[in-house]
DNA sequence: CGGCTTTGACCGGCGC
DNA sequence: GCGCCGGTCAAAGCCG
């Protein structure tokens, strides 16, 4: 699948997002999108579209150490289906975001800690789908990491739910936006968490 | 020793 | 009803 062509998807390049950390990662081919990515086509169903998939924020981490980090901001709000259906599939999972990233490592640190329960072998995908678990008490975000079935060098990575505690790094991220004057960094933006 | 990873088993949804 | 498939559980092992 072709993901690049999918209208459903909204597609970064480094041209409108600025990575000032960027150091083992190639972050040219980022994008995101809401709603599953397990089909063919990844075509939104306006039927069953989530209301609202929000990144707040991303600490994308090289290598573990620190030895470099490319922070992100992502914010998507989609408010179709405002309240026109029944509000009971309004469940925890209502946020969903997924994003693909041409990356060396498959699991990039974003800040939060993530704990795996679960791998396996997913159908169009000769790679591991892994899952990871927010580890930190009371936030039930999970997190899908998978290889590209067809380009093993991107990393597509799913965000189940949105996490009800700051970042372990967050004092230090916010330490870092703020001594950067960028018009691109909404730093407003990253209080919403 | 505590937290994490690994990995097979188990479960539920869905299509036929 | 059955089988497939994706997601989760949990026991065992690993590691700092």
């Amino acid at each position: 699948m072709d993901i690049s062509q999918n209208p459903s998807f909204t597609y970064f390049s480094d041209e409108n997002f600025i990575n000032p950390f960027m150091d083992n990662n190639d972050f040219s081919n980022l994008m995101f999108f809401d709603v599953d990515e397990g089909g063919n086509n990844g075509l939104i169903d306006n039927e069953i579209s989530s209301p609202t998939s929000i990144i707040s924020s991303e600490t994308f981490t090289g290598e573990s150490g620190g030895s470099g980090s490319a922070t992100t901001l992502i914010k998507k709000e989609s408010t179709r289906n405002t309240g026109s259906k029944d509000s009971d599939q309004t469940k925890e999972m209502g946020h969903r975001v997924a994003f693909r990233t041409r990356s060396k490592i498959d699991v990039m640190d974003d800040g939060f800690k993530w704990r795996k329960y679960g791998k396996k072998s997913v159908k169009n995908n000769i790679n591991k789908r892994n899952y990871y678990k927010c580890s930190s008490e009371g936030c039930s975000v999970k997190k899908r990491v998978e290889r590209d079935s067809e380009d093993a060098a991107y990393v597509i990575t799913t965000y189940d739910g949105v996490h009800n505690h700051e970042s372990p790094s967050h004092v230090y991220y916010n330490e870092m936006v703020l001594s950067y004057d960028h018009d691109n960094w909404n730093q407003h933006s990253l209080l919403q968490c």
